[in-house]
RNA sequence: GCCCGGGUGGCGGAAUGGCAGACGCUGAGGACUUAAAAUCCUCCGGGGAUUUUUCCUCAUGUGGGUUCGACUCCCACCCCGGGCACCA
């Protein structure tokens, strides 16, 4: 660490910058004025703008900062702009680390995630971000948790949270279930990349997203604009919804096996299917080989290919491989005989885990059936071009909205999408199938067997069954001392004085359900709890919701674009079913910021790259470091942290105290008055213009661009046209000097705020910049008098030069024409067209 | 394979059809200083011509196209990052 007075980072001299003692000023003054302290008030416009909370682990790194330091820029503009701005904080405080370090180091998992939140929010203090603390809520306190499960209670009141046997995802490192959403490559944990997911069966609690499916999906369109579009996107495609059929094949001579019931979204097509195919997982086939012609050779390679099919990773290099079961299947639709057959890409997680092969009319089907010789039938013809012949296809023909029907009976002539309505219908009627629509969405697994979590309010009596723990008996309580191993079962399975416990409805002895809930239950409505944090009748009071919602900002990384997002929109829907709330959707606009990393990589603890985010501030202080992430890359992405670069931000501040510093004695005498242009000197209408340019850029920028980057270059711009004034003393007058000086500092406000007030009082302002509302533009002072126009010739630069604003066109031309590199390129030669965009460019073209 | 992003000096990045490289970093040179730090000034994409002033030319991943004019719009391709991945 660099002392004071010494090295570059800490030179502040005597009286100089700095902001270590600023800061510290600034901030207490604004806690005595409670200045970021806001009530629901619908009298006034409000603004919701929230960082995703953070999981506080570790040191706080320049990552997390760059999170909080764009969303401060917009808690700030808008309060500037007039809004009564709501911006919280809190902690996202259970989960997995907290546990195993409480294992690791002998301690609680209460102490060491207090630790953390102390030491994160201690930071987070030290840049002066502009947070309601009053607000502060951390989900591991019952005053919060107690409303998980109160909203549990009533999801399983509305049979949205039920419990089933199931095959989960395990981590052996975590000793816990994933959800499907956790599961990430192909079958790793999302904690630990390195550790394989293992499939075990185990009685599950689950929370019925797929209720929601439809909603989840339609009301995307809702976020349209606000949204990143990949965001959108990626949840469309985790939602995965497939319209179509299912259909039962009554299976050909096989005594007690049968039917096999099929997915598709082609039922128009079934008429042209050469085979059924299963799944090597699905149940029946066992069944069929079973005194099947073809057993012997059949059986080993079923079980060769139930062992492969696991490994979900190589599924995409796999070979398409099958082998027929030596049985048939019977369409339907004209009573053809098509045999079954066993294929290794056939999921049995997927649809009915056996589909039908229609060759002619889907990529994949065709390069099964040519490989095992199947046979081709087209059955669908394209309205349009040469007519497809079985024999000669390579490439199926799957579109389904041109198109008509051959070779399918009643149903010739029809298109693809009417003949799907008539089937549909016809499959109904005669009971063998019926129209279906198919989600990749699964419902949440919600239960984790952990210990620091919210416990799931659910007692289980021998006499009374499951039953539901009374409201007035919430909250359930986390054990205070639980035998924490990381081993065998849940710890809170191994706590008796938490397990046993009398059953609400008979009284008799009974025992609690020990799995406690995935932390992205916290997650997924903390931000409804910060409109009415301290509320012990009700997770919040609907009314203070109604005015704060929707978010009209969330800010977050990509991370987060299916989980916690998918979790918190589908938790809004319960609670405007349950009568809560009316919106539907909770995030207005979303944007994600990108990453900051060092050497390429983002920061983390166990990468040993992370760049401390107190250290910043002990270093250069907080606005110094709060700039410097906004000006070294756009905030949507990925910043590459730089030790050199961050001192130009240091100087620039430096430079701008100074310039202040020097003239505050001039400014301070100003006696009221506005600078006018009338009898300014031009020297005067200079640092004016570009001062009202700047700001008419700065605004736009911030409030519609969010070019956050650039705002900071015009300041910085600024700053180096003000010092090409010097010295002021001659020829501008303090009026002037008062506001270009006042513009600057009040630029700069929302993203070095602590200067920005030390600045503001320096210029003589007894209160604070706190309350000062954002500058108007002013047009007539931005105003050029003249304007430089570049002059191409054939689309080439060949000269400028410098005309009144607002000059005729011909006039224009004329001077252009009497410049000697343009006469030179213009040679005599006619001028078949002449190009004038008024005020700023002239574009001559020759014949 | 499919779907999103992205590709601009030594580096981070500006420029949303109108002067490519704003602003910052790095580097070089200079001023101030006993000296250093800090500060201030000048230069900084490539090639060429001219030599002390400029001028020409090439250049925004590659190749085409639209346009008076393209980093920007269109088509094809290459590379990098991310997501999905036999979804029936």
């Amino acid at each position: 660490m660099a002392e004071q007075g010494t090295t570059g980072a800490g030179g502040a001299t005597a009286g100089g910058y700095d902001p270590q003692k600023i800061e510290a000023k600034w901030q207490r003054r604004w806690a005595e004025a409670r200045v970021f302290e806001s009530e629901a008030d619908p009298s006034k416009p409000k603004y919701y703008v929230l960082e995703m909370l953070p999981y506080p682990s570790g040191t706080m790194h320049m990552g997390h900062m760059r999170n909080y330091a764009i969303g401060d820029v917009v808690a700030r503009v808008k309060r500037m702009r007039g809004f009564n701005v709501l911006h919280p904080m809190g902690w996202d405080a259970f989960g997995l680390p907290a546990e195993n370090a409480a294992i690791k180091n002998k301690t609680h998992p209460r102490i060491w995630t207090n630790n953390n939140i102390t030491q994160f929010e201690k930071v987070l203090r030290r840049f002066g971000f502009s947070y309601d603390w009053r607000r502060e809520i951390s989900t591991c306190e019952p005053e919060y948790y107690r409303w998980n499960q109160w909203f549990f209670l009533r999801m399983l009141e509305r049979r949205l949270a039920y419990r089933k046997k199931s095959l989960v995802n395990w981590c052996p490192k975590c000793c816990t279930v994933l959800a499907n959403e956790q599961v990430v490559n192909g079958g790793y944990c999302w904690r630990h990349e390195d550790t394989r997911v293992e499939m075990r069966e185990i009685e599950q609690w689950f929370l019925k997203t797929t209720a929601y499916a439809d909603q989840l999906l339609d009301d995307l369109k809702q976020l349209e604009g606000g949204w990143p579009e990949r965001v959108t996107l990626m949840q469309k495609n985790w939602i995965g919804k497939s319209p179509g059929a299912k259909v039962k094949f009554a299976v050909a001579g096989a005594a007690g096996a049968g039917p096999v019931e099929i997915f598709t979204t082609r039922i128009d097509t079934i008429y042209g299917a050469s085979a059924i195919i299963l799944a090597p997982t699905h149940p029946l086939a066992t069944k069929l080989l079973e005194g099947s012609p073809t057993r012997s050779e059949a059986a080993p390679k079923l079980a060769k290919m139930r062992q492969t099919s696991v490994k979900t990773e190589d599924l995409a290099t796999m070979e398409k491989e099958g082998f027929f079961t030596g049985r048939y299947a019977l369409n339907p639709f004209n009573e053809e005989k098509i045999p079954i057959w066993v294929g290794n890409f056939v999921l049995m997680e997927y649809g009915t885990g056996a589909i039908m092969a229609v060759p002619a009319h889907d990529q994949r089907d065709l390069e099964f059936c040519r490989k095992y010789n199947l046979p081709v039938r087209v059955v669908v013809q394209p309205l349009e071009g040469e007519e497809l012949s079985a024999e000669k296809l390579g490439t199926a023909f799957d579109e389904h909205t041109e198109g008509k029907l051959v070779n399918s009976g009643p149903f010739n002539g029809l298109s693809p999408e009417e003949a799907i309505a008539k089937m549909t219908v016809l499959a109904e009627q005669k009971g063998f199938g019926r129209g279906e629509t198919i989600y990749r969405l699964r419902d949440w697994g919600i239960s984790r067997q952990r210990y620091w979590g919210t416990p799931i309010p659910v007692v289980y009596c021998a006499k009374d069954g499951m039953v539901a723990v009374p409201d007035k008996d919430l909250p359930v309580l986390l054990p205070p001392n639980p035998k924490l191993t990381g081993e065998g079962e849940s710890p809170l399975a191994s706590t008796p004085e938490f397990v046993n416990t009398t059953c609400p409805k008979c009284g008799g002895p009974a025992r609690r359900e020990t799995d406690t809930m995935d932390t992205f239950v916290d997650s997924s409505w903390y931000f409804y709890r910060y409109c009415d944090p301290h509320n012990d009748k009700a997770p919040y009071d609907s009314e203070k919701v109604g005015y704060w919602f929707p978010i009209d900002q969330y800010i977050g990384g990509i991370t987060h674009a299916i989980l916690h997002l998918l979790y918190s929109r589908f938790w809004c829907k319960v609670m405007r079913d349950l009568g809560l709330i009316k919106h539907s959707e909770p995030v207005a606009r979303l944007f994600t910021q990108g990453m900051v990393q060092k050497g390429g990589v983002a920061m983390s603890k166990s990468l040993g790259n992370v760049v401390g985010a107190e250290e910043m501030a002990q270093k250069y202080g907080a606005d110094t470091g709060r700039l410097y992430t906004l000006f070294a890359a756009p905030p949507e992405k990925d910043l590459e942290w730089s030790e050199e670069s961050i001192e130009g931000s240091w100087r620039f501040l430096n430079r701008v105290y100074r310039l202040i510093k020097r003239h505050a004695g001039s400014v301070r005498a100003v006696k009221g008055g506005k600078a006018d242009a009338v009898s300014a000197s031009d020297k005067e209408k200079t640092l004016l213009r570009k001062a009202h340019q700047t700001l008419r850029r700065v605004t736009s920028d911030f409030e519609t661009r969010w070019h956050f980057n650039s705002a900071i270059a015009l300041v910085m711009k600024l700053t180096n046209d003000i010092y090409e004034q010097e010295p002021l003393e001659q020829g501008v007058r303090p009026e002037v000097r008062k506001e270009v000086l006042e513009l600057l500092t009040l630029m700069l406000a929302p993203m070095t705020p602590h200067l920005a007030e030390e600045l503001w009082e320096m210029l003589g302002h007894g209160e604070g910049l706190w309350k000062v509302s954002w500058p108007a533009f002013n047009q007539e002072l931005a105003r050029e008098e003249q304007v430089e126009i570049p002059v191409q010739v054939n689309g080439r630069l060949r000269a400028r030069m410098k005309v009144a604003v607002g000059s005729a066109e011909a006039d224009v031309v004329r001077l252009a024409l009497e410049l000697p590199a343009v006469a030179q390129h213009v040679n005599g030669k006619r001028i078949v067209k002449q190009i004038y965009v008024p005020d700023k460019l002239l574009n001559l073209v020759l014949g």
